[in-house]
Parts: C-alpha cells; structure tokens; sequence
RNA sequence: GGGGGCGUGGUGUAGCGGUUAGCAUAUCGGCCUGUCAAGCCGGAGGUCGCGGGUUCAAAUCCCGUCGCUCCCGCCA
C-alpha cells in the first residue's frame, strides 16, 4: 500500500506516529521557508507542514527511511506542487503548536511534518475548483465534460456516498426479509405500450431488435409464476422520452414483487423500508407516521395533483355549483362547458403589486389558464361576516352577486390581508394549473419547511384513460394492474369509473415509487387486453407469453418500483437527478465526457443490417 | 413538436450602439516560517458560442443556427 493511514483518520491521540499518507492536493499555502498541503483523499483532508526548518521535526521520531527525497528537499519538492498533483507523503504526525488547531477539519488537532515528499502524478490546472463550493456555480456542460473532476468536489463526492449507503441499506432490508434478489435481461423485448423504447439491432437476426427494459416489470411477474415469491432488484430502466430535471435516459429502481400479497401488504413492507432508511440516512423527521393515505380523487380535489407536496397546506375548494350560473361570463362559460372553478388563498397576499399577481398569472400559462380571477380582501367583514365592495381589491367582484364573493371567501377561508386566486377551466387545466400555484405561492410565502419528509400514499388511481389522439382507452399505470374486485364488472360499459388497484409513494411533492396488484389470471388479462383495445392476433404476438403463463399457476402478486435517483435527490438536498448520478447525460440525452451518441462505422451498420435514413429535408 | 432563460479571459460575472471590453477568482513570476479561501507585489491571459444582416460604428439591435438549462406536450 501506498499509504499507511488515509486522510481523515488521524487524530491527536495518533502524534509521534510514523505515517505516509497518499492523495490529492487539495490546496497549497507557501509561505517561503514552510509550506502547508491539504492532502485529501476519499476519507477526509489532513494537513501536511514541509519546512526546512529542523526544528519543526520532533526530535523523538526516528524515520531511518526519510533521507532527502531523491536529493531534492522536501520544501523544494512541495514549491513545485500544485493542485490536484497527486503525491505520497511520509513523515511524523504532531499535535498542532495550541492555536493552531482547525476545528473545520476532523484531523485539524494534527499535521503531518513531511521527511519524505515524492510526487506521484502531475496535473493540469484543473477547469474549475475542486475544492470547496466555488464549483457548484460553475456552468454544468463543463462540469459533465470533466465530470471525473465534479466528482472529486466535497458536494458530488457526498451524494455518490449517500446513494451507496442508501443502495446498502434497501439491499441490506430485503436481505433480511427473504427477498431474493434476481437479475433480469437488458435484451428484451419491444412492446407498444408505455413509453417508447430504446431499441438495438440483432446481427444474428436481421431486421429484428431487441428493446432495452423501461422496467422489468413482465419478467418480475414471471418469477412470480416461478415461484420465487419475494423478488427484488436494483434494476436499471430505459425510456427514449424527453427528460427533464427528475427524469434520465437510464435510471435505476428499487424493483420488488411479491406473491400471495394483497396493497396494503407491499405498502406497509415498503412504507417499513422508507420510515427505517429515513431514519438511517437523515436528520429530517418525518411529518406524519404511519404516512397519510389519500385516495386519487382527494389528492385531485384538494391539490390539483396525484403527487401533492403536503409539507404545507393551502388547499384548493372548488366553487362551480355556486358561480354555475354567474353573470361573470368567463365562470358561467366555463361550467357550462364542463369545467370547473376552483380556488386558491394566497395568504397575505392582498397587498401584492399588480405587477407580482401578473407574475402569478404569467407562472399559470403554460398549464394552459388563459388567467387567473383574483379577489384581495383589503377591508374589514360588515357586522354579517359578508365583505362589502370596498373592503375588496378585484377586477372580477363587479360581475359577481354578494352571495357568489360570500360563497368563495367561504371556500376560500380568507380573511382580511388575503388573496384569493381563481381559475376556471377544463379540469386538465384547472388542477395542474393551480397544483402548481400552490406550490409558487408555498414556496413565495415561505409555507415550505425544507427539513421536514412528507411521505403520503396517493392509492385507488383510475385505471384507464381515455386517449383521444389514438381514439382509445388505455393503462394509466400498465395494462397488467388489476383492477378493484367490485369494478370488474363496469370494465366494458364504464371504463372511467374502474380504480386501479394502484399506489403511488410520493415524498415531498416528488412521485418516488409506484405500484399495483396484479392481474393474475389469463382471462382477466385478456379482457384488460380488449378493453385497451388490442386485437387477438395483437395480444399473441405482444403478450402471448404473459397469458401462456398465467394459465401454468399463477400466484396472485403486486409489487412496487421506486426512483432510486429520486430518492437519494431528495435525501441529498439535490434539485436533479443528475447530481446524483456518477455519469448523466444532457437533457438531450448526450454525454458530454464520452461524446456519446455517436456515428458508427459503415461496416458496422452492415452487419446489423441497417441503413440510416437521411434527416428528412425542410419541406420548404 | 412547442415555449422561456442563459452563452463575454480557465471559471464566475459587469458592460446592452462609440469603453484601451471592467471586476473577482484561478493561473504564472517574485517576496514571505504558522497558514487553513494564507498574505503582499508584479505579469500573462478575450476571434464577447457560431453564421448572416442593420448601422458611419455591433459584445450590445435583428434573423438564423449550435450548445446547456427549465417548463408544456411526452413519460411512472
């Protein structure tokens, strides 16, 4: 070895040691005659003293090894250092001179006075600094490019540690509970369901592809039928879709089945799992245990959204049977188109420039909302509790009836100093809409406790939708969720109505597992298969092996996938994903260390019998 | 597929129609024996992402394009 002790271990009790210690130079201070070294390796940061100066060696430390260094002094040797040589370093260990002690470093009650300096590595002055934070301002497509530097930097360094430890501990749990953990292929099979698919030539085969898994969900319930019975996987996944800040080409999921379960079983394991990780992991309580469970329609309903960040409240109330019949024509329109209105308070907020509440009405445009309605409630209530004309700030009263502005200050639950904000939409629009003003106005009212963990369970998901692009109904979790035992009945005439035996975890506002029980039996994936609309010839082509081995004694199972990057982004603090991965790719899914997606060579093409199409032209 | 933001020495930024393109930090040299973002002195370093246009004059205005990023669509 190269080092006897590392970097972050030495520590008062260690003075008169003789050590050698090998690493990065973190940073250099020369002051001429004597010259410090943060030596850092992946186990701390230890200061190393290079002087001339004999009188800084303890004179009871004998190192018969320590001669000079290849002629040149020591001090000499460390002149020519610079940061991020890597270098090995030999010498005594002393107790700092009193006062001269760093309580920012674990081994800051020592130093390393340096007999033997040998550098082992040269380096280049680095594209931006390692040490410190200065790097996180540093513009990403730098930090990719050299990403083996990032990686380096306290913050990165950091979060690769956390997933290991978050990754050890899931494995670890079930380990212990009979869990067997089982590899499932990368090569798999192209189906048209779900997200599309990476997708890669078979030489042997031409003209065929194998797909790359978006999860190994077919497989899993295969081992089910195995009779493995207690699955898991730390599994990677792969979906050609556009990302965005939680969302990477390949990520990795905590992947787990069960047989003989029912929900609440796979919900209560795994909520056992988030509650003990937690604990291991981070200092953040937990707001609510056992996690809160809301069904879709109450997570709809009061947050605008299936992942509802519950840290804070501020619900939505909706008001369309009271403005139904509104002389307000944007409500009135609304309605009666179908839509709905619904509300949020924005507490405070009535004394906003018109300049901030445009800003509020700019933020809810891309969800679709040509406006927001907004009523501030400036003045006092009249002796009935009802606020008259003056007591209100709003471009929208003057349409309003008194029992109309009554009836949404009561949804509202406002009071004097608030805001109340109002959109009135399709309820495609009017929920995302407002989900997200939620979450601006917690975040600009300060409503959002960053160091609390807010788990819910959001289950009873409807479990189909209907898609008007292609003219039919189809899973809104995949199509081999069961549905509830009491809809099975409506899946044909009322398809809108059937839940899902589903459950998502969200944590935080973030969706960072979701799951189901399964279909079990072949005739019931069949009709599943129907009612999405799937021929039988298409049925045996994409999924014949699925009902061939239902029929074979199938357990009845479900299980759940976690997003491993999601949590540990969480867990970290981290506003990407990207921050947690060793090697992400840009949003345009490349990688800007590697240059990778690539051309290949002709002859390869050839042999994977493919020709690439010229980019169509511009049909200008 | 669509929309927003950003792009100026290595890095982070100021400048937003006429500047010698400024500052910080890193970097290089000199001085320096107790620093830990060491300090002091001095130096070098920029085709202002790229292409085109407007103008007497463009880092600055316009158009296009590329890259990064955020969002909508898409995606569990």
């Amino acid at each position: 070895m190269l080092k006897t002790h590392t970097c972050g271990e030495l520590r008062a009790s260690d003075a008169g040691k003789s050590v050698t210690l090998s690493g990065w130079v973190n940073r250099r201070r020369d002051h001429g005659g004597l010259i410090f070294l943060d030596l850092r390796d992946r186990f701390g940061i230890t200061q190393i003293t290079v002087s001339d100066d004999p009188d800084l060696n303890l004179p009871d430390v004998t190192n018969p090894s320590s001669n000079g260094t290849n002629g040149s002094s020591t001090l000499e040797v460390a002149s020519q250092i610079r940061s991020e040589f890597v270098v090995q370093v030999s010498g005594a260990v002393q107790k700092r001179p009193p006062g001269f002690e760093n309580p920012e470093l674990e081994t800051g009650e020592v130093e390393v006075i340096a007999s033997d300096l040998e550098i082992l590595s040269e380096a280049l002055t680095p594209p931006f600094v390692i040490s410190g934070s200065q790097g996180d301002e540093v513009d990403e497509a730098v930090r990719l490019k050299y990403r083996y530097l990032d990686l380096r930097r306290p913050k990165l360094a950091r979060n690769l540690r956390l997933r290991h430890e978050i990754v050890r501990f899931i494995r670890n749990f079930f380990y212990d509970r009979d869990f067997l953990e089982v590899e499932t292929p990368i090569l798999l099979k192209s189906t048209p369901e779900g997200a599309r698919d990476f997708v890669v030539p078979s030489r042997m085969n031409p003209g065929r592809f194998y797909a790359l898994p978006q999860s190994p969900q077919q497989m899993k319930q295969l081992l089910m039928i195995a009779g493995v019975e207690r699955y898991f996987q730390i599994a990677r996944c792969f979906r050609d879709e556009d990302l965005r800040a939680d969302r990477q080409p390949e990520f990795t999921q905590l992947d787990l089945e069960m047989s003989f379960v029912e929900a609440a079983d796979v919900m209560a394991l795994n909520e056992e799992m988030l509650i003990s990780l937690s604990a291991e992991v981070s200092d953040k309580p937990i707001q609510q245990v056992p996690f809160p469970v809301l069904t879709y329609d109450q997570a709809m309903a009061k947050y605008g959204i299936d992942r509802p960040d519950i840290r804070f409240g501020l619900e939505l109330f909706e008001v369309t049977d009271f403005v139904r019949n509104s002389g307000f024509g944007v409500f009135k329109n609304a309605a009666a188109a179908g839509g709905i209105i619904k509300g949020i308070r924005y507490p405070q907020g009535a004394s906003l420039s018109r300049k901030d509440i445009d800003g509020l009405i700019e933020y809810v445009k891309p969800y679709g909302a040509k406006g927001l309605a907004w009523i501030g409630i400036t003045g006092e209530a009249d002796a009935n509790g009802n606020y008259p004309a003056e007591s209100l700030r709003s471009p929208i009263t003057k349409f309003l009836s008194e029992e109309e502005i009554a009836a949404i200050v009561a949804g509202a639950a406002a009071d004097q100093g608030d805001l109340i904000l109002l959109v009135a939409d399709e309820p495609g629009v009017t929920n995302p809409a407002l989900a997200n003003l939620r979450l601006e106005i917690g975040a600009r009212a300060n409503l959002i406790d960053p160091n609390l963990l807010a788990f819910c369970w959001v289950v009873d998901f409807p479990l189909l939708e209907y898609d008007s692009q292609e003219d039919r109904w189809s899973a809104i979790h995949h199509p081999f969720t069961s549905a509830r035992d009491e809809d099975w009945s409506i899946l044909e005439q009322r398809p809108a109505d059937v839940k899902a035996k589903a459950y998502d975890v969200v944590l935080n506002g973030w969706e960072i597992g979701g799951g189901s029980i399964r279909i079990h039996r072949s005739e019931q994936q069949m009709r599943m298969f129907q009612r999405l609309g799937l021929s039988e010839s298409e049925v045996d082509e994409q999924f014949g092996h699925m009902l061939e081995a239902f029929q074979y004694g199938a357990p009845p199972h479900g299980g759940i996938a976690m997003g491993i990057e999601r949590v540990v982004a969480l867990f970290a603090d981290a506003q990407s994903i990207r921050e947690v991965m060793a090697f992400p790719k840009t949003s345009t899914g490349a990688d800007l260390l590697l240059e990778a997606p690539s051309p290949v060579e002709d002859d390869q093409l050839a042999e994977l019998h493919i020709a690439v199409r010229e980019q169509e032209a511009d049909p200008q």
